[in-house]
DNA sequence: TGCAATTAGGACCTTGATGGTCCGGATTGC
DNA sequence: GCAATCCGGACCATCAAGGTCCTAATTGCA
């Protein structure tokens, strides 16, 4: 499916969630948990992983919470994605580790995926999380009656 | 991780391998197996799927086998990706099915997912099979000592 | 007409990653 | 000293991907 995990897409909910927070503020993560829906233990090991990669900062102790360390215009997509689902890297093959692919002598790909990878890599980098989470512009669904979407 | 299936890779290689035959011949697919050193039932499936989605045909009976039904340049990636994935769609909110998402009206990224779906979208479709086969280019992998990459 | 080769279309099982929860420890403010 | 909160990790359940196999349907040839 191509497709990102749930945990990225839960980081970029909680960061947008995150910005509401006053200048200077911090937010608690069962407060960002009653904000964005999700359960407790989920928001925090999505901020976990944000704090770890730098794009939070937590402060323990009473009155503590967390908060950005950047505004949400600063943080390119693709550090999410990277810091939640790990590096884009679309085959097994494609990072500069050799010995794993058995028919590497066959295989007529060996080491053609990286311009795919940097395509997409390109696409991600020019979006911003603030391009994600507004502005509050034109919503692009509106009121569908029916599900046009074949289940694949 | 971002990573799209291994079908899906090894549905490159082998569609690259059935560039191999000669004009108007088919290639079966135990000797697509021996070619792409894959298990020959796993050829036989990325086969069938490709055929189902109109990128090969196969044709039954003894002297049977499969064939490209378009040159491989004629092929874009995303064909192959869509055909064995599925349709891109990086969040199970993406597409224009609602109901699914218990937390609609606090999702403050709700539809906006879709712009990124567009931008890979594109990267995606400038790409054709036949540039990842070949040319026999410079192989970018020149013989790396140690891997350099982490990890994950 | 029968037989062998081959694709077509599933069913089936195994395995690994993902999603989600929980617990103990460290830190901070009151 | 106590309560609130983050930190780090372990842990388990679920689900989709990967892979194999079996039974038709089709085709060419003897």
């Amino acid at each position: 499916m191509l497709r990102l995990s749930k945990l990225t897409d839960y980081a970029v909910v909680v960061l947008t969630r995150l910005d509401d927070a006053a200048e200077g503020g911090v937010l608690t993560a069962p407060v960002l948990a009653g904000n964005t829906g999700l359960a407790e233990p989920t928001v925090s090991k999505v901020l976990k992983i944000l704090a770890h990669a730098g794009l939070v900062e937590g402060r323990r102790g009473a009155l503590g919470g967390y908060r950005l360390t950047r505004p949400l215009a600063a943080i390119p997509l693709i550090e999410v994605i990277t810091a939640m689902d790990g590096p884009i890297a679309l085959t097994a093959c494609v990072d500069n580790s050799f010995g794993v692919c058995e028919s590497e002598s066959a295989c007529p790909v060996r080491g053609r995926w990286d311009p795919v990878n940097e395509a997409i890599r390109r696409a991600l980098t020019g979006i911003s999380i603030a391009d994600l989470a507004g502005p509050p512009a034109v919503v692009p669904h509106p009121e569908p009656a029916f599900p046009i979407f074949a289940a694949e």
